[in-house]
DNA sequence: GCACGGTCAGGTGT
DNA sequence: CACACCTGACCGTG
């Protein structure tokens, strides 16, 4: 662990002064370095350089200027952002859904900014973060690698205010009319050459608006470029966020879904020097030249992006561990030892038993379309009037229970009400962690409510299950998968009108015989995923083959936005001292999830 | 079919 | 106030 002290000597003169700098504009003070709260993605990354200014940790750094109770940045925490975030994409679901579902009337406009929506919505009820004034350097609860879909993302937990805007500054403190630039947003729409470390950043303004007959004019030294320049002088690290368009894998099947590009928050960078140089319409533009300043983590997008040029992955031990069963291939890469994953026999379809006289269905329903109208689709009349997904294939919120189309609906496969169904659609793999053996990870960015994989296996009764000891590891008890909305967005329920809510349709015949899934022998990727007192999936109960609703199918959804690479985890939701070995002891697994919310037992 | 460019409607900040 | 902004959705072209 490196103290303040130590990590400051990592670091030139220059740099420190800088550290400093940032800190005292921050108003805020390091409290503590070495731990990080998402660990997990990091882990296997190399070695830390923990030498840039980081985001102070609540609540023992909190603002010195106390705010007002009105306000909601009096303790700005990472996991106070995770669920500003969350609350957005919750949101947006849901709004979008409404929309979708909105019989088009011709002469009564559909809302096309969903997001600006949400966004009012969320100002109107105080849950925006870092509120106050405008931050210099770090943000509070954000870190380095965060990604977004919206432009609005970035303005409700106070990493980039604007809208539109690339460039956001801030007055000087006690010099009233200097002006510097505190973030960026570059979105490749200008000029930008881009060498991982540097940006060159053009100014703003005097382009052309061909919808407006404006033409070109010489950009002027004033506003963001002004504050470009100053924060030169200053020496005052700026934020950059990035917005990488979607690069579409080749082997990438979902034709659905098309969001267009991610933000990623690329950390600190200083300006070093500007100049004037012809643009694209002629005119005189302002470039700027930024560098990223050493220390901070790279981002798991160039890790990926390194990766992908190298002809053999490093540490690749299994191609492909789903052999050709899944569409995608998983392959399976230790860069720690030499262990090999552990032998199962690959499935992505449950396995039932005809022991278990799983109900069939009954019938489907008659659309023609794709199920776009929820009034006519009785399937949709099952989820409680509402197709549980968006039309880029994203849940809207997790439910007790979800009923996808089925082989006996009349609708086409590509219905919006086949999601889980279909499929991994991420390029997953199975990677070794340093503290809890096997994980999961994706190579792709993974937007909020995506569908990630089927926890698969063979169907046991309780009987069944506590005849085979000793592996827990890879049981899944179908009782205990309750689907929560605090998993997808704390408290939708209280920002979205009661109309809009979802009506529970979970059977309340709960106290029958129980089923686990055993994914020992016969699995999926999903059996590695581990468990996280805070995570980043969701377990969503399913149903569409068939209509037994005490062993629906298990499916997990990403319940934020994930970046490549990072661990995938959802809550296995053990009730601690519940669980029991063959002869009655209760039995006690501590949990290595390293989250600060930690509770320390899994079970 | 798709990638791309033009167009348009916006909210917020200056 | 008017105006600009590295949006985002949509619709036409190639």
């Amino acid at each position: 662990m490196l103290s303040n002290h130590n990590m400051l000597m990592w670091v030139h003169d220059d740099f420190e002064y800088l550290y400093r700098n940032s800190l005292e504009y921050n108003s805020g003070q390091i409290t503590s370095l070495d731990d990080e709260q998402n660990a997990p993605e990091h882990d296997d990354m190399g070695e830390k350089m923990l030498s840039v200014p980081r985001a102070p940790r609540s609540p023992l750094s909190v603002s010195p200027l106390g705010r007002a109770a009105a306000s909601n940045d009096n303790v700005v925490t990472r996991s106070k952002v995770r669920e500003t975030l969350r609350l957005f994409q919750a949101m947006f679901r849901k709004l979008l859904q409404e929309d979708e579902s909105k019989s088009r009337v011709p002469g009564s406009l559909p809302n096309k900014r969903i997001d600006m929506v949400t966004y009012s919505e969320m100002k109107k009820q105080n849950k925006c973060v870092n509120t106050g004034k405008k931050i210099l350097g770090p943000v509070l609860g954000v870190e380095v690698g965060d990604e977004f879909h919206y432009r609005v993302e970035l303005s409700i937990i106070g990493l980039h205010r604007p809208f539109q805007s690339g460039i956001d500054y801030v007055k000087m403190d006690g010099k009233k009319k200097k002006i510097v630039a505190s973030s960026v947003v570059s979105s490749g729409g200008y000029d930008d050459v881009d060498n991982f470390d540097i940006l060159v950043y053009s100014g703003q303004g005097g382009n052309p608006d061909g919808a407006k007959k404006k033409a070109a004019e010489d950009q002027k030294l004033e506003r963001g470029n002004l504050a470009l320049k100053n924060s030169i002088d200053e020496k005052i690290p700026v934020r950059v966020i990035r917005g990488f368009k979607e690069t579409k894998g080749p082997d990438s099947l979902d034709t659905r879904g098309k969001m267009g590009i991610t933000y990623t928050y690329d950390g600190l960078y200083l300006v070093v020097r500007y100049w004037q140089e012809k643009g694209r319409y002629g005119n005189n533009v302002f470039m700027f030249e930024m560098r990223r300043m050493p220390g901070q983590p790279q981002l798991a997008l160039r890790e990926v992006q390194k990766s992908k040029n190298l002809k053999v992955r490093e540490g690749l031990c299994v191609d492909d561990i789903s052999q050709g069963v899944e569409k995608m291939r998983i392959c399976a890469v230790n860069t720690l030892d030499s262990e090999m994953p552990p032998q199962f026999k690959y499935t992505a379809k449950m396995k039932y038993a005809s022991s278990h006289n799983l109900i069939p269905l009954k019938g489907g329903c008659e659309c023609k379309g794709k199920c776009s109208d929820s009034k006519k689709c009785l399937c949709a009349v099952k989820n409680g009037g509402e197709i549980p997904f968006n039309r880029n294939g994203d849940i809207v919120e997790a439910k007790t229970l979800v009923y996808e189309c089925g082989p006996l609906c009349k609708c086409p496969p590509s219905c919006y009400n086949r999601v889980s169904q279909h499929g991994i659609k991420y390029q997953l793999e199975i990677f070794k962690t340093t503290s809890r053996g096997w994980g999961v990870r994706s190579l792709n960015s993974i937007p909020s409510g995506s569908f990630i994989c089927e926890y698969t296996g063979e169907l046991l009764s309780e009987k069944e299950a506590d005849q085979r000891t000793g592996n827990d590891e890879y049981l899944f008890d179908l009782g205990r998968s309750k689907s929560s909305n605090q998993s997808m967005g704390a408290g939708l329920s209280n920002v979205i009108s009661p109309d809009l809510q979802s009506t529970d349709i979970s059977g309340e015949n709960a106290e029958e015989e129980g089923f686990t899934i055993d994914a020992f022998e016969y699995g999926s990727v999903g059996r590695f995923i581990n468990h996280s007192c805070s995570p980043n999936l969701v377990a969503q109960n399913v149903l569409y083959d068939h209509a037994d609703e005490r062993m629906p199918h298990i499916m997990l959804f990403a319940a934020e936005n994930i970046p490549p690479l990072q661990e995938l985890t959802y809550d296995y939701n053990y009730v601690v001292d519940t669980v029991h070995d063959s002869e009655g002891n209760i039995k006690i697994k501590k949990c290595y999830c390293g989250s600060t919310e930690c509770t320390g037992r899994m079970y």
